[in-house]
RNA sequence: GGUCUGUUGGCUCAGUUGGUAGAGCACAUCGUUCACAUCGAUGGGGUCACUGGUUCGAGUCCAGUACAGACCACCA
């Protein structure tokens, strides 16, 4: 069918387009990046969606920023790569996936890990490819030639070529460390992992007699449970109450060990009764403090959570909790309980069922953090990567300079197994690219890898080069790394960006990005969380079923700001659809109205021809700023003020007149501004609404066999802003403003001739501007005075802005004197004021030397002129006040 | 306990070097002969949380207060 205006609906219908939109921009292979040499790429790696469902709105907001940065660099001629893939997620992923096996009968004890794995392979496939066909929805503009998955296999070699460099380095070790540990996930869990929440509880106070008689001490505890583990009390050096126990021991009630108490200064004195009880298996201060004083360390908690044989036979295989209330039972018939007072503290809990963990000693493999902490601080603190806002830089400082080391052992199957063998024979640990065929110490040949695989963010720590074929040195990571813009929620600030930082200082010797451009989370309309167990989760594919991408695109930016949370409601992508609607119907309206391609060239401009041009060429140089500044929501509300309230409420209103008029240089002129703007404005457009825009670019004379998303940026020009009569025009649309407003108030008839004259008593101004504010303010007075009806004032406003020049303006009579002279005075405040700090900046040297000289110049003539409005309102404030 | 953020019309939010408060939705009145009722015109509605300070001038900068929220944290 050929594209004409004729032809199109008279209402905007993405559904029928978008698919099919997109398959031609895929196929013509516009998304796959070229190396251009010699010119600055601009590369964005998509922050790979986990493969354990689907989409929700906080991908379709990241997606929707990364894509409008990658559509208008891609525009303005740079050669743009935004990288896509998705994250295998270990533990997340194995949750599911035994779910599953659960729902189907099948229990992962009874399974072989190859078995499981084939299971898990099989989701990967299914909610993989679930995902990038969603992408694809959203109109997501990423090169599909270079998806990458987390766990490929060269992508797993990146891996375990960092894990041997890390481990040959010292970086890497394995040790028996207290570690967080959850019971139903049976795995370790790093720092980041745990979640902190509060939990109303009680202090238990418990005394443990001392070993020769004597009273002992008092101890507090949260967790009663554990005192089956202790191995010793602390008290503090200084504290002058206990310090006749130094040296000896107490017994610890229930299992008749002798434990002795010992001196550090980690116990707080005045904090419960200055005793504690000391757990190191089981906590980690306790921890630190046997290693310091020498303390045993004794295992009462299994994996499972239950209690183990340490703990005494009364107790084990008791949960935590039963153990609980047996203990403090016992305790009480022994009389040994003192005091029982509620208490609230905070708990940790595992970040994906939220179970409570238990610390406890574990043979784990660890990252030693300081030495990567350090330059990850530097190279943000020298501002190698910026924040945006900046105010996330605290945030990642705090947590940088704070870390501990990194436990990346998890006793999970789905994930990169830990490239390290154990021989039997000798026990030597190796750690290597390959499996060894032979153990080099004692060439004994039985060996066996480690069971365990690693924590999923070790592997996504290396995504912005190990995507690009790390460690390799290929044209790609040559070309395209460092990447440009990193854009992410600020709740994956620890677990992934900082990571990726010190990973890619580490490996790439270059900070992985230059920007990091933190959003803030979707909410509901309420404010809540979008969640799962609320049931208030949107599905972004339902809502491009029912309005379209590209409202759903538009209504996620529209009023956002980086890093502050936004609400989502269907009213904003109503909005946003109207929009659409709104531009779909401006553009059938101009193409109904062309006749073949036009050119500004040659062209005689009228006051409201410059004065569009010269508003399309602000939104083009602000639009472009607010790219460059991450400024996602103020450029498209630009874009949606300059296309709805100043191209389509006044432009095309006044271009109707010449259009249907006789005056054939008037119609080709316009005809041509209007083509002009329209490509202009579905350019601009383009990076939040690709599909729409695309449609219609199709349409413009000359472009039926271009692409929107191909064609160049549209251009500043500097002699297509016509400021002064941009100012004048502003003026005139505000006369319009006002005679609508005296013809409703006049009751003058739609479609009546009629002849607006108004009649002059006192100043008349001559200036279009001041006879607009006198306009305006006899108006809202309704001071005027009608002699003659007008001429069809209605439907063709243009003659009411040609008689607007004839009405002659009453001044004084009715104004508000009061009102008026305050108004005035506050002016003549403000105006001194400017002149004050115009007379300042005239004053500094360093203004005048430095500063170009067209701008003093500038400022020197700004200055005169506000010095002679300044006398005239003087001498009318005068006036008015006597 | 530490850090950070917000408080602007009925609702949701913009407001980028300080210069006479904005939008969308909602509301009221009017209007369908032709781009658009997913529309147009007009209008009502805000002492920009509070108190002080800097300034000719503060929503905007500074200090404090109140309320709301987020993140971090090994006080048993």
């Amino acid at each position: 069918m050929e594209n004409t205006a004729n032809n199109m609906d008279k209402t905007y219908n993405p559904q029928g387009i978008e698919r099919d939109i997109y398959d031609s921009w895929e196929k013509s292979g516009a998304f796959t990046a070229k190396r251009v040499e010699g010119k600055k790429p601009f590369t964005i790696v998509m922050p790979p969606p986990n493969i354990t469902g689907q989409l929700h709105m906080g991908h379709a907001m990241d997606c929707l920023l990364q894509d409008s940065l990658a559509r208008y660099h891609r525009m303005k001629g740079d050669p743009t790569l935004w990288l896509p893939g998705t994250d295998h997620a270990s533990i997340a992923t194995e949750v599911k996936v035994v779910e599953k096996l659960a729902a189907q009968g099948i229990d992962k004890k009874s399974i072989s890990r190859e078995e499981f794995l084939e299971h898990a392979w099989e989701w990967k496939e299914e909610y993989g490819g679930r995902i990038t066909q969603q992408l694809r929805r959203l109109g997501a503009s990423c090169d599909w030639s270079r998806e990458r998955f987390t766990l490929d296999e060269d992508y797993y070699a990146a891996v375990r070529e960092v894990f041997v460099r890390m481990y040959e380095k010292g970086l890497i070790y394995r040790g028996n460390r207290i570690v967080n540990w959850c019971s139903v996930c049976q795995t370790a869990l790093s720092d980041a992992e745990v979640e902190h929440e509060e939990q109303a509880s009680f202090l238990w106070h418990i005394r443990y007699p001392a070993s020769d008689g004597g009273e002992g001490v008092v101890v507090a505890t949260t967790r009663p449970e554990t005192m089956l583990g202790d191995t010793g009390v602390a008290v503090n050096p200084e504290d002058k109450r206990y310090i006749h126990l130094h040296g000896k021991t107490v017994t610890l009630p229930l299992s008749g060990r002798n434990i002795p108490i010992v001196a550090d200064s980690y116990v707080d004195i005045s904090f419960g009764t200055g005793a504690v009880k000391m757990t190191p298996a089981h906590d980690p201060n306790d921890f630190e403090v046997a290693e310091r004083t020498g303390l045993a360390i004794l295992n009462v908690i299994n994996p499972d959570g239950t209690m183990n044989d340490a703990a005494g036979t009364r107790y084990a295989g008791l949960s935590a909790l039963d153990c609980r209330k047996l203990v403090v039972e016992d305790l009480q018939k022994l009389g040994l309980i003192i005091k029982i007072e509620p208490y609230t503290h905070q708990v940790g809990t595992c970040y994906r069922c939220h179970t409570t963990v238990d610390p406890l000693i574990s043979l784990q493999w660890f990252v030693h953090m300081e030495p990567l902490a350090q330059p990850a601080i530097e190279a943000v603190r020298n501002n190698q990567t910026k924040f945006v806002p900046d105010r996330f830089s605290k945030v990642y400082f705090n947590w940088m300079e704070n870390i501990r080391d990194w436990c990346i052992s998890r006793q999970l199957w789905w994930g990169h197994r830990i490239p390290a063998w154990y021989c039997e024979s000798c026990g030597e640990i190796i750690v290597s690219r390959e499996a060894p065929d032979i153990c080099p110490v004692c060439q004994s040949s039985r060996l066996k890898q480690d069971e365990d695989v690693l924590d999923t963010w070790f592997s996504s720590a290396l995504w912005p080069f190990a995507t690009l074929g790390w460690p390799e040195n290929t044209d790609d990571l040559k070309y395209f790394y460092p990447t440009s813009t990193l854009v992410t929620g600020y709740d994956i600030i620890f677990f992934w960006v900082a990571r990726m930082i010190f990973s890619g200082i580490e490996y790439m010797g270059e900070v992985p990005f230059d920007t990091v451009l933190i959003h803030g989370l979707v909410r509901d309309a309420l404010g809540r969380k979008m969640s799962k167990s609320l049931g208030n989760g949107i599905d972004p594919l339902d809502i491009i079923e029912a309005y379209g991408a590209d409202a759903l695109r538009f209504s996620l930016c529209q009023g956002i700001s980086p890093g502050a949370d936004t609400r989502f409601s269907t009213e904003r992508v109503e909005s946003a659809r109207n929009f659409a609607n709104k531009v779909w119907n401006a553009a059938r309206f101009v193409l109904m109205n062309l006749e073949g391609e036009e050119s500004l060239e040659g062209k005689s401009l009228g006051l409201a021809d410059k004065w569009i041009l010269s508003r399309a060429m602000e939104a083009i140089k602000e639009i472009g700023e607010h790219f460059e500044q991450n400024e996602h929501g103020l450029a498209a509300s630009k874009i949606y003020d300059f296309a709805w309230g100043e191209f389509c409420d006044w432009y095309i209103e006044l271009a109707k007149a010449d259009l249907f008029g006789e005056d054939i240089q008037r119609k080709q002129s316009v005809r041509a501004v209007l083509q002009f703007v329209l490509e202009a404005l579905l350019k601009m457009l383009h990076p939040f609404m690709p599909f729409i825009t695309e449609e219609l670019y199709r349409y413009l004379p000359g472009r039926e066999d271009e692409s929107c998303m191909l064609s160049k940026w549209p251009i500043y020009v500097p002699s297509l802003h016509f400021a002064h009569d941009a100012d004048q025009m502003q003026g005139v649309m505000d006369i319009i403003r006002a005679v609508r407003n005296l013809r409703a108030e006049l009751k003058v008839q739609p479609g009546q001739k009629a002849r607006l004259m108004l009649k002059a008593q006192g100043d008349w101004h001559s200036t279009l501007d001041e006879s607009r504010q006198h306009f305006m303010r006899l108006a809202s007075a309704s001071s005027v005075e009608l002699l003659d009806a007008s001429e069809q004032i209605e439907g063709k406003i243009v003659s009411a802005v040609t008689s607007a020049a004839e009405i002659l303006i009453p001044l004084g009579d009715l104004v508000d004197f009061k009102k008026e002279i305050l108004r005035m005075q506050k002016e003549y405040d403000n105006l001194s004021g400017e002149i004050m700090r115009s007379q300042a900046k005239l004053n500094n040297d360093g203004f005048l030397n430095k500063a170009p000289e067209s701008l003093v110049l500038a400022e020197k003539q700004k200055l005169e002129e506000n010095m002679m409005m300044l006398n005239t309102m003087e001498q009318r404030l005068i006036e008015m006040k006597s």
